[in-house]
DNA sequence: AAACTTTACTCAAGCGCTTGCGTAAAGTTG
DNA sequence: CAACTTTACGCAAGCGCTTGAGTAAAGTTT
């Protein structure tokens, strides 16, 4: 069905070296000769096997990129990010849903290999640096993007979650609240922790004493938040203002605070974590850290892209801003 | 770097053939000889190069899956369903976002097909069949997911819409209210259309007769259903139920209801589509209806993989059922 | 116009794997 | 043990494209 260089090569009465250089835009070609050849190209609708030209070449227009799971609403926004860069570069992307599974991770690693990608990223958790090495990744092109910076260092791109929650805590100091409850995600999180540690260079920078008992770790979803407003409420001194540090746990703080009878901001001040669409539907609208996921993907592709065409990317690694949306609840 | 057959053959000391049918567990090899290769790649970390492979065999294990936008909630649903049925079968999948532009869609067919990928899937919006037919796709494994079937049938797996609006308009009518606003999106979107139909056949079944003052089209959006809301209650006789044919439409509604000082659903009943993440978080959660988009990528999948391996997938058109979920809004 | 350079093209090897065919060795049968 | 079948391998072509080296023809220089 399909037409090859071979093909074309006997209609046109040239070699299959000639039309190779011809439809590539090479040198070597005599006007006349090329003007034949492209012609026919056209008419017959000639579209070079990829598979052919990737083996020939020694490589393939392909990226893989390996994040936790497609379906999730930051990691869609970087896939995209990631997609549209490469798009720009004729390059396709393969998706890999890891579900943070170190198992899928390394099949995946494996798989991507064999297809001889030329390049990847590895988006949000898995692997650590040192196991990547392990694999003999490095001398291939790579780049992490949102994961934790390890003691070797890795191509990587970030957001500087720190410094989000601190922007998110300092607005609630500003706004006059000095006792304000943090809720996390689990303990040994990565996430976790630079949040806190951004909690705790606001209050530090207002000189507000750290207080433990107002900082709690429960699990990234409604239900936590929901538990970790009443576990404050249950506090000697409970706080007027609450920072989710996700989302989720936000809208779980909003029921929790709602179906305790208290209005927000009047009574408790809450921000979240993350602006995605529930922040800005919920009632009353969520001030939240926006990360720029979308950025993050792009500029992820971009390294990437410049290590594959090895114009070395300068700075190993990128830091993204996020930024403070003030909404309603504060 | 990586070690190739050849080498292994060579360690080994048979020939490249041997090495080939002892790691594709294929017969004509002999016990002892097929475990010294197979160590021997165990060893070496041999990973078969798949460009090689899919030359030689004339076919790849990648399919294409053309989407408007991976970042939307919906189709990035669909997209882990197909990714999670392909990954079983050893095979991954190249997302291409066409944002629904008819250049972009017809790009990344023509790269698709040199890409020599082993299928297709097209999820949303739109060439229409004949196109497709005329680009010589239909001699290709396709499927449809989730558009419009036309006069030329191509396999195709869809979401039952309307039946999903007569559900909804169903419910609202047993709830005692006979007239019910009915917000749509753009008038010639097939998903507008589908709705209103089933709209109008839980009216019919019910002997309830139709009255178009009652049906909008506005955009699919926050805003559009704001919108849409003021537009029914300058009615003469103003309905005291609204469905709203998208999630992002009901919220809009909502706002403007609450704007108006009037409760959900004591004043005014209000039914969404879609049962995304906003409509439980909204206060009051939202009865809507569910399309079962992971399943829907999932059937798709399977439908295309039937077609690969020419297990004539039986019946080309195949319909899912959409579900309502009754929350506090009715 | 002889000596040179440039241009246009062909040849053939190669990318790493698969697979049909051929053949020698091993196993089976009566 | 001769005649047969089966098994285990190697050979070589082939998948469709790229690319360096080689060569004949055309163009340029003095």
């Amino acid at each position: 069905m399909d037409i090859t260089m071979k093909d074309i090569a006997e209609i046109v009465g040239v070699s299959e070296s000639t039309v190779s250089r011809a439809i590539n835009n090479k040198p070597g070609v005599g006007q006349k000769t090329r003007q034949k050849i492209l012609k026919v190209a056209k008419e017959r609708n000639f579209q070079p096997n990829r598979v052919a030209q990737n083996l020939a070449k020694q490589k393939t227009n392909v990226i893989g990129l390996l994040l936790p799971d497609i379906s999730s609403l930051f990691y869609s926004d970087a896939a995209r990010g990631v997609q549209d860069y490469a798009a720009k570069q004729g390059y396709q992307v393969i998706v890999c849903n890891t579900d943070k599974e170190m198992e899928e991770e390394l099949n995946y690693i494996n798989w991507l290999k064999s297809t001889q990608v030329a390049g990847m990223i590895f988006l949000g958790g898995g692997l650590v640096n040192s196991e990547i090495i392990k694999l003999g990744l490095t001398d291939y092109p790579l780049v992490l993007a949102n994961r934790l910076v390890e003691e070797v260092p890795l191509p990587s791109v970030l957001i500087d979650d720190t410094s989000g929650s601190f922007k998110a805590t300092n607005h609630l100091l500003e706004k006059g609240y000095s006792r304000i409850g943090l809720l996390l995600g689990p303990k040994n999180s990565w996430l976790s922790q630079n949040r806190l540690q951004g909690y705790k260079e606001a209050l530090q920078k207002k000189n507000i004493e750290y207080d433990p008992d107002l900082v709690l770790n429960k699990s990234w979803s409604r239900k936590g938040g929901y538990q970790g407003f009443l576990d404050l409420m249950d506090l000697d001194e409970s706080p007027r203002a609450i920072f989710a540090a996700n989302d989720l746990m936000a809208v779980g703080v909003v029921e929790a605070i709602k179906l305790g009878g208290y209005f927000i901001p009047q009574d408790i001040a809450v921000v979240g974590f993350d602006d995605t669409i529930v922040t800005s539907v919920i009632d009353p609208p969520l001030t939240t850290v926006k990360r720029p996921m979308y950025e993050l993907g792009v500029n992820a592709a971009k390294k990437l892209f410049a290590l594959i065409k090895e114009e070395d990317s300068g700075q190993e690694i990128e830091i993204l801003d996020s930024e403070l949306v003030i909404r309603e609840s504060t």
